[in-house]
DNA sequence: TAATGTTTGCAATCGAGTTGCGCTAATACC
DNA sequence: GGTATTAGCGCAACTCGATTGCAAACATTA
């Protein structure tokens, strides 16, 4: 397991007091988190601090955003190696009924043929339904 | 082909003039359309009616949304048959330049193996990159 | 026709995301 | 060390898609 320093350190980020919060704070969760999610935890944070520093994050792949249709891109720590590039992506699960969102690393996205002359970059993938703690 | 009245018979939702305008809009466009997408091409139609319209529509599996990630929910026609189950489910292309949503019908998405006890419901999947006519 | 329910249009509001700006901290340069 | 330059931060304001309250128009039923 890495610190937030050697993470920064790796992706080539100038380690900060903000950074170095919202980067432990992302590690500590097991689901990924939305700007609002990480104000709430961190109460004496700004939000715009916290939204300038994920952008920066997202453009050094420390972490990868999710849209997964709640209306707030969530936010979660990118594994080690990982370029978010297409072969880095994985499925991501939402439960409907608690709004968390999982992080399904271990279900690789098979590979998807387009049609003719179409160019992957990037891929969203979110299923949907409710997980283990609200299928009761 | 089945006609903006046979579709809203079939699916149990009473016509009106608005009913009719969107979805007459909805079948005539290749790309899924946003609530924008629309309100700009029926000019006379109030953006809230054309919201519930498709909040009604939504509802009785008349259309699906897909969240693709460019900040607006776009809208499409379901295939005749369709009933939103994930079997129904399809992969959508978005294209980063020119902003259009593809309904990628004929990518049906592969079984999906969930981690014990996680029931699907839905999916959301959205691959992104450059279509055929801005990939040059 | 009267009563009731549904749809529509307008205006206002909500909320996630984003930006401008001034201050402060860090870094580079002399 | 001292000063100039750059980067990061916090606050407040703003953008824009989505949503709602309300009253008028319309449709349905008794």
């Amino acid at each position: 397991m890495q610190t937030e320093e050697e993470i920064l350190k790796i992706k080539k980020v100038k380690n900060t007091a903000v950074r170095t919060v919202v980067l432990r704070h992302l590690l500590a969760q097991e689901k990924a988190q939305s700007l609002k999610d990480i104000e709430n935890a961190l109460a004496y944070t700004d939000r715009s601090s916290i939204f300038r520093t994920l952008k920066t994050f997202e453009e050094n792949k420390v972490i990868h955003s999710i849209e997964d249709g709640s209306g707030m891109t969530k936010y979660a720590v990118c594994a080690e190696g990982c370029n978010c590039e297409p072969k880095d992506l994985h499925y991501h699960f939402y439960c409907t009924n608690c709004s968390k969102t999982f992080c399904l690393v271990d279900l690789p996205i098979p590979h998807i043929k387009l049609p003719e002359n179409f160019k992957l970059h990037q891929a969203n993938m979110v299923v949907k339904g409710l997980c283990d703690k609200c299928n009761k």
